[in-house]
DNA sequence: CGCAAAAAATAACAGCGTTCCGATACGCTG
DNA sequence: CAGCGTATCGGAACGCTGTTATTTTTTGCG
């Protein structure tokens, strides 16, 4: 009757794997639709046919990348002191922030212009920070944490450790400043702000 | 000897007010050299003579956006209390955020793609966060927060601040959710976690 | 085999930042 | 006062963008 389509899923696949290199190397600005379909031997209405649009394609590497950060985070080792892990899954979204830092302005930061994730993609990103929730719930019903609403806890957290990060990847921190180590201290003395009176009596040095 | 200018000085500052009024409305994508220049009755040259591309204008409501933003620091009245007074000037930053939120966006988490802040701007930018630095190092010299490096504790501030805030902005925050409340609860836990531990009684409820 | 329909590629459109170039309008000089 | 030199300006042009319309190609079925 027709025509068999060659915009197939592994043309998708290849544009996706494409753009984002296109991104991780150049940044965002630097992907544009018909660089990225003369690099995959195509044509531009290809990204249409399979995407619909920039935006939407832009979408497909933002789910990608929630995907992974989703994946880290939920692999994190956890030990059950809530201080501990709260720390340990800060160091693992700074890592998933490094490892792919333009991917991550995506994700945080409405990197690119014109795009907005869609609902589903939303709800997506929403699910990968359910590891955080589950620590701080306990944490409060343990009596460790003050009993405040878990979503005030949570973000907190959140806002420390994508304020770093966002200062990091910007270059708005100190010169010679020991990133890691002050990430750590912060995000210990953020999580130790929380706990009850009578559980704060370990600070960092 | 030659025409004299009509790109003057009373040009340029209308200029960059209509351009202050465009990226407000409809955000940095909205910003075009061409609208711009038909807004104000003049050519798309007059921008280039005056600022030399369309970076460069950004640069100077960058600039302004510090200027404004570091009179709001360095106005906020401060009490004595290290940890009340790092609210009151978080506070303050979040204020400066919200009154231009795009403007906000070109200051902190570039937003506008090709733009990068010259050597004068971010000196300028560096300064507004004094305020924030004198409290820490008193706070640290009374013995009140931990002897930490200072710029630590002022990367910490500095990061849960523009976490928030950024989250605030980008429409992450839950539905319903006390977002002034948390903010203050949020800066106080942060503050209170790099208290010495015989200060650190009081914990927020 | 030819026809109709679906898909892909090419070309066109509107807009962008930027640059070039001819027109313009002034001050100095003769 | 006329005319020239020159600094300045505005419109047109260039190369790019995302997107859409059009044309070409390819295929299975009657």
């Amino acid at each position: 009757m027709a025509r068999p389509r060659t915009h197939d899923e592994a043309l998708r696949l290849k544009l996706l794997d494409r753009a984002g290199e296109l991104i991780a190397a150049d940044g965002p600005k630097a992907l544009s639709l018909r660089k990225l379909a003369a690099d995959a031997g195509t044509s531009t209405t290809a990204v249409y046919s399979l995407f619909g649009s920039k935006p939407d394609l832009v979408n497909a590497l933002y789910t990608e990348g929630f995907r992974r950060f989703g994946a880290r985070m939920a692999g994190t080792p956890l030990t059950g002191d809530a201080v501990e892990d709260l720390v340990a899954l800060g160091s693992a979204y700074r890592a998933s922030a490094l490892a792919d830092p333009n991917l991550y302005g995506i994700m945080f930061t409405k990197s690119v212009p014109g795009f907005e994730p869609n609902e589903d993609a939303e709800e997506l990103a929403r699910e990968t920070l359910k590891p955080l929730e589950r620590i701080i719930r306990r944490a409060i019903a343990d009596g460790v944490f003050v009993d405040v609403p878990p979503e005030t806890i949570a973000v907190g957290c959140w806002a420390i450790v994508h304020g770093l990060v966002s200062l990091e990847l910007t270059g708005n921190l100190p010169e010679e400043f020991d990133v890691t180590g002050a990430y750590e201290a912060a995000l210990r003395a953020n999580a130790s702000g929380w706990l009850r009176p009578q559980n704060s009596g370990s600070i960092p040095s």
